[in-house]
RNA sequence: GGCGGCAUAGCCAAGUGGUAAGGCAGAGGUCUGCAAAACCUCCAUUCUCCGGUUCAAAUCCGGAUGCCGCCUCCA
């Protein structure tokens, strides 16, 4: 398959280091708060790379890791009176259930920051001893930025341009700006371990270099991440892990774009961003997660309900014709009738779209149109009253099916049981809505009833006041059905 | 100020040299007592604008305008 590289600026061929098998790493979180739609976007995007990358052979190694002693956990933590490791597990238990829902699935392993102190340390020490970093007279340990040549090689940037930026101010016992800090000496109120260099806590970046060394071993396959993570953070580790093995630390650089709120990045710093459990409350998980993957994970998706409400409606209209499929199939007697050639033509046309999509660069958005390019096809042949009796039709719609199954492994969307599924929607939409059901039964059954009666002025005065409550009646040959319009 | 990205129909969104996928909405039709679902048909001679390269450009080059991101914690 092609991925976008960030490093080149250009879609690759991805061929991993060892045949076969994929050393990946993802940026997790840092936990202090709930995930918001961001997070969810690119767990979401990481999470299909590595159930596509399964798909299509590899053996797949994915680390991802949670990032619990950090500025701003330790000021929660004292705010709240707490300690960070508390305030970390909190909202490492409230990821898993939003991430879990979202059909994420666990990776390999899942280090936490504060339980690889010891290969950190070591880490640091190692720059000490190479000349890549220094120690400061308070206890601070700092990478020296201007003896690593490659560094900026990442984000594109010069090093000799970021100095004169007027922004960056000398940090006390810097010896350069630039400089970043491996290890912070103790302070009060904050987290302490030991470590060869004195008491303190290690620097953010420091963490994805010794946990990707330690599990997953040099040079890894991919590391991913949000786009706002290429600068400082994956330059910074680019250049610790570099300095350190004298080689190469990742192959490939994959980077998900920003969920927007009306074209304005959401962020925590800017306060404009929606929780998933906000999502949740009016939403189904899976309509989440197929509205993140409408779009090619490199874009910017802006966030908005109109979006959601059409990711809804596909979805819907998914598991609708996987319904159709299975009724229809469940004829009994088949005729011998033969099906037009294009059928077959269209049907490969799509198979093999779709792969073709997910190869390239994980263009889940055009995918998706080879999945709605099958349930017309689907549609198409059930709709003819000759053709749906004929036994190439079955096999077409099983072969369809088989698909949708397989696909439904790899994106993680519309997996689950079609009727089940129907009917959580409903019930979500319902309690969106504020519709009444019993009063929606009553009113459903009183128009069946004129119906029988040919009462049809009643029957019809019914469906327009159902109507205005927002429900359509479908009358079927098993009696009538309600869905919310 | 430095670096980078994006601009496709009413809305969302694919498409990186060969003549505009798909979804939502909308219009007409089939079906239906009427509807709904589903299906069929229609819905961008055109891809922000201006130049250029080419037999051929939404796609490449130059310029303009607009929006966004990184340069500080951030998915």
């Amino acid at each position: 398959m092609q991925l976008y590289n960030t490093m080149t600026r250009t879609k690759e061929p991805f061929v991993s280091r060892v045949p076969g098998k994929v050393a990946m790493y993802v940026c997790g979180i840092t936990a202090y708060d709930l995930c918001h739609i961001g997070h969810a976007r690119s767990s979401v995007v990481f999470d299909v790379l590595v159930r596509y990358l399964r798909h299509i052979g590899f053996d797949v190694t994915f680390v991802r890791n949670f990032t619990d002693v950090d500025d701003k956990i330790i000021k929660k933590a004292n705010a709240e009176g707490t300690t960070s490791q508390e305030i970390a597990e909190r909202y490492i238990a409230t990821f898993y259930e939003d991430m879990d829902k979202l059909g994420i699935l666990r990776p390999n392993a899942e280090p936490k920051a504060t339980e690889y102190i010891g290969e950190m340390a070591s880490l640091a020490q190692r720059l000490i001893d190479s000349g890549h970093a220094y120690r400061t007279p308070s206890g601070d340990v700092y990478f020296r930025v201007r003896s690593f040549a490659g560094y900026g090689k990442l984000s594109g940037r010069d090093v000799e341009d970021m100095r004169s930026g007027a922004r960056v101010a000398p940090g006390e016992e810097k010896e350069d700006p630039l400089d970043f800090a491996l290890w912070k000496a103790s302070k009060p109120g904050e987290p302490v371990w030991e470590s060869p260099f004195g008491p303190g806590r290690p620097g953010w970046h420091l963490e994805c270099s010794a946990m990707s060394e330690k599990l997953l071993g040099m040079p890894i396959d991919i590391h991913g991440g949000g786009q706002d993570l290429i600068f400082p953070h994956h330059e910074n580790e680019i250049a610790q892990s570099e300095a350190a093995i004298g080689g190469e630390f990742c192959r490939y650089w994959v980077h998900n774009g920003f969920v927007r709120i009306n074209t304005e990045k959401m962020s925590k710093s800017l306060g404009n961003f929606i929780t998933i459990r906000d999502i949740y409350a009016r939403y189904l998980p899976e309509v989440l997660r197929f509205f993140l993957l409408s779009s090619q994970y490199r874009s910017p998706l802006d966030y908005s309900d109109q979006g959601l409400d059409e990711a809804e409606k596909g979805i819907k209209r998914i598991y609708t014709a996987k319904v159709q499929m299975e009724q229809a199939l469940a004829r009994a007697k088949w005729s011998e009738t033969k099906l037009p050639a294009d059928v077959t033509e269209e049907l490969s046309r799509h198979e093999e779209g779709f792969t073709a999509a997910m190869d390239d660069d994980l263009n889940t958005a055009q995918a998706m149109g080879h999945v709605f390019g099958l349930v017309r096809l689907a549609g198409r042949l059930m709709e003819d009253k000759t053709l749906v009796k004929s036994r190439e039709t079955a096999e077409v719609l099983r072969r369809i099916l088989a698909n949708f199954a397989v696909w439904a492994e790899v994106i993680g969307v519309f997996g689950t049981d079609a009727a089940a599924f129907l009917a959580e929607l409903k019930a979500c939409r319902l309690t969106r809505l504020g519709i009444d059901a019993t009063r929606v039964d009553a009113l459903v059954a009183e128009r069946q009833d004129a119906r029988k009666a040919k009462d049809f002025a009643r029957s019809d005065a019914i469906r327009d006041e159902l109507a205005v409550l927002g429900v359509t009646v479908m009358d079927t040959p098993t009696g009538p059905q309600w869905d919310i319009a």
